[in-house]
DNA sequence: CAGGATCCTTTCTGATACTG
DNA sequence: CAGTATCAGAAAGGATCCTG
């Protein structure tokens, strides 16, 4: 196993909830497992097929955990790992911040 | 001036400091002002191109402040704004979870 | 329902050369 | 030193169709 060098920390957890959709998905899994249609509602933006890659991203990475209910029709449900929830507190500041920058916009 | 609409605040922080280099860059000014050229150093990956992009929008969100010294050769030095630093908070703990991943990796 | 596969467009990034 | 400009390649994103 390749061990990679970062000249900053940061670098590693932005390996893991950089990019334009996953801290995104990863906020909406706070408030529990949600399924992949509902996960679609709730970002509308994204198409069903960079929602699929980011979640199985964020599944290798160890952030998610992915249930599958083998029935007919499918139903697959995301939450938050463990790993995951050790993100909650920066996924929450974050929000936090975002939500002091819209109400103090003039 | 058209007030954007988030589905959830976190996106008005993604826009901020979203992206695979801004998060980097601010967490590199976390210890203070910078010239452009030390930020280079730091972040040998970044071309300048893209240092120079990243570093526009981020003045033009109001995140950090640019000093230019009028003189030859130029001087330019970057420094965290007050909006800045209220994010401060964030690029620790995303600082401190990578380092807690990277020891913790097998 | 939850996707996989394919094709295509757009945006992002980087290498290189040049400048006040 | 701190950039700009130009060009080309890579990556991201979207539309559409198909399937267990």
């Amino acid at each position: 196993m390749e061990r990679i060098h970062y000249n900053i920390p940061i670098e590693a957890t932005l390996e893991v909830i950089g990019g334009k959709w996953k801290a995104l998905i990863l906020c909406h899994l706070k408030s529990g497992k949600m399924r992949f249609s509902e996960l679609q509602k709730s970002i509308p933006q994204i198409t069903k097929k960079m929602l699929t890659q980011q979640l199985r991203e964020l599944e290798s990475d160890g952030i998610i955990n992915r249930y599958v209910y083998h029935q007919i029709p499918p139903k697959v449900e995301y939450s938050l790992s463990d790993t995951g929830e050790s993100l909650r507190e920066i996924l929450d500041k974050m929000c936090a911040w975002g939500e002091n920058r819209i109400n103090n916009q003039t």
